[in-house]
DNA sequence: TCATTTCTCTGACCATAGTCAGAGATTATC
DNA sequence: GATAATCTCTGACTATGGTCAGAGAAATGA
């Protein structure tokens, strides 16, 4: 498929879904809140927080945040109440009519969904649902922003601490003291460090370090589970990989366990190539080098 | 897969598409032009119609559509012109400068769909298409709307007419005069007529007659190529089989061509089975019936 | 030919969905 | 302990995206 293809199959998907999902979101209409209200009302009972978080989630500007929570307590369906850690902050929560009234919106938006997958036959319905559930997976992937983080944030350190998790999890990798081998190796002038982000959520991570004059050494490669296979191990790579370059390094290697087997499968794909052994860690089992042009 | 995670899929599809699509709209903004009239350049660059035609396509009101067509009329984008064949009606065609401007939202607009795509691996490139293809067929395909018609309404003859082309190319069929039998049995009391629209379009039809007491014959099922595989087939035949049970039928039968493998497969995972010839139809090879509880 | 219908248009009106500046309370920083 | 920064709020203002009733021109039907 050609890449204008790709488009065309995007912007004729969007075309039909848009219209036919705008049509839809009338079905909220004539409950007596309106559309932000309602979008507000489903972030509070999902999730309560403070007004900032609010803002931040929904993207919206404050004085006009505040006036949807006045209309919404003023309503009887949530309380704003100061937070105790920090009284300049209030946090919105919802009442117990407001939960009523959350319930509902839940049962108005699970009928629409249904509104859509209803009228299918049941072979259709598996075929829909797998089809956007992969569309949904990769849309997310295309919309991840990568940034170069320093290790010592919290959004790095979070990341990091879910890669050693899963790293003990598996192979029983102990990371005591790495951290601060990490902060001071993983940053510029000599090494980078990459968080993906979705949502507000680290969900990938990769960092990269120089071991030798030329040689750069891939290091903290994960991604979040329910993320896998949607390419950001890849583009983590990819991006680590330009930064080496630019760096003026000719060679990258990266060590990892047997137990990987995503992870190896994707080096491999990448383009690295399994060497002997070049260091003593003793929870790699694994060594990979690929050249750079 | 549950009835509820299905919803659930669709749920969190639609907020994660939502959300990104609607960041990526903005992108028309700052053009000089509100969203609703780049809404109608759109609708008129690719199609140039009567005003009541836009109007029906977008779904405007008439005094709302009509003070955006000033606006873009006296943006030099647009004329409106009387339509020679009824002199109520008006034309509205782009403009030379209407068009070059039309070309950049066209670009605008393919830029936006390569927001999406450029970020992925051309491995997940080609998996999010074929996800977005399959699922707009289906989304399509849920929303289409079945409507019994008299066949002899000019959106059952249209179709009725794709359908006859399409036996005439694949077998050699000979239409003529059938259509005349149509009118008199597929329609009440005896039999019906369905037609399924999309847009504005007809893509798939069916019909039911009696043809002896107790006993129905499925007549005219056809449905779009480019909508096949969505299950619009087995809805019309469900829908006719429902009819013919509120007639009293205990049976139903229909002829066949043994080129229309797609059709076959489809009686038969509908509970068809083969039966003896029953009729003196020339073009029949094939012939199934089905009890109907 | 006259009444009715169809079609588009204008004027008047309205709800929704914001933006922006700055006040007042609270906390962090020097 | 003073100053700066942070957080939420209110008041004033605005753009967007419409709806609705009815006028006037053209076509249709009896």
């Amino acid at each position: 498929m050609t890449a204008e293809q790709q488009t065309a199959t995007v912007r004729r998907f969007n075309r039909a879904y848009t219209q036919r999902i705008g049509a839809l979101e009338d079905s909220f209409l004539g409950m007596g809140l309106p559309l932000p209200a309602i979008r507000l009302m489903f972030e509070i009972g999902s999730r309560p927080g403070t007004v900032r978080d609010l803002r931040a989630r929904l993207g919206l500007d404050s004085g006009y945040l505040s006036r949807l929570l006045r209309r919404l307590e003023s309503d009887g369906l949530v309380t704003v109440a100061p937070d105790p850690a920090d009284r300049r902050r209030r946090v919105a929560t919802l009442t117990g009519r407001g939960r009523e009234r959350w319930n509902e919106l839940e049962a108005r938006s699970e009928e629409r969904a249904r509104t859509l997958i209803d009228p299918l036959t049941p072979r259709q319905r598996t075929r829909l649902t797998a089809a956007l559930a992969e569309a949904d997976l990769l849309v997310r992937a295309a919309t991840v922003t990568l940034a170069e983080t320093d290790p010592a944030e919290p959004e790095a350190r979070a990341a990091v601490q879910r890669y050693f998790d899963e790293m003990h999890r598996r192979f029983g990798f102990d990371s005591s003291g790495e951290d601060i081998k990490d902060a001071a190796m993983l940053c510029p002038p000599d090494g980078a460090f990459i968080v993906a982000v979705s949502d507000g959520e680290p969900v990938a991570c990769g960092g990269l370090q120089t071991i030798a004059p030329g040689i750069g050494e891939i290091k903290r490669m994960w991604v979040d589970e329910t993320w896998r296979g949607a390419g950001l191990g890849s583009r983590v790579l990819r991006d680590l990989e330009k930064r080496a370059a630019a760096l003026g390094h000719h060679t990258l290697r990266l060590d990892t366990n047997e137990t990987l087997a995503e992870a190896i499968a994707m080096y491999e794909r990448a383009g690295y190539q399994r060497v002997a052994r070049y260091n003593d860690n003793p929870f790699a089992t694994d060594f990979f080098e690929r050249p750079l042009f």
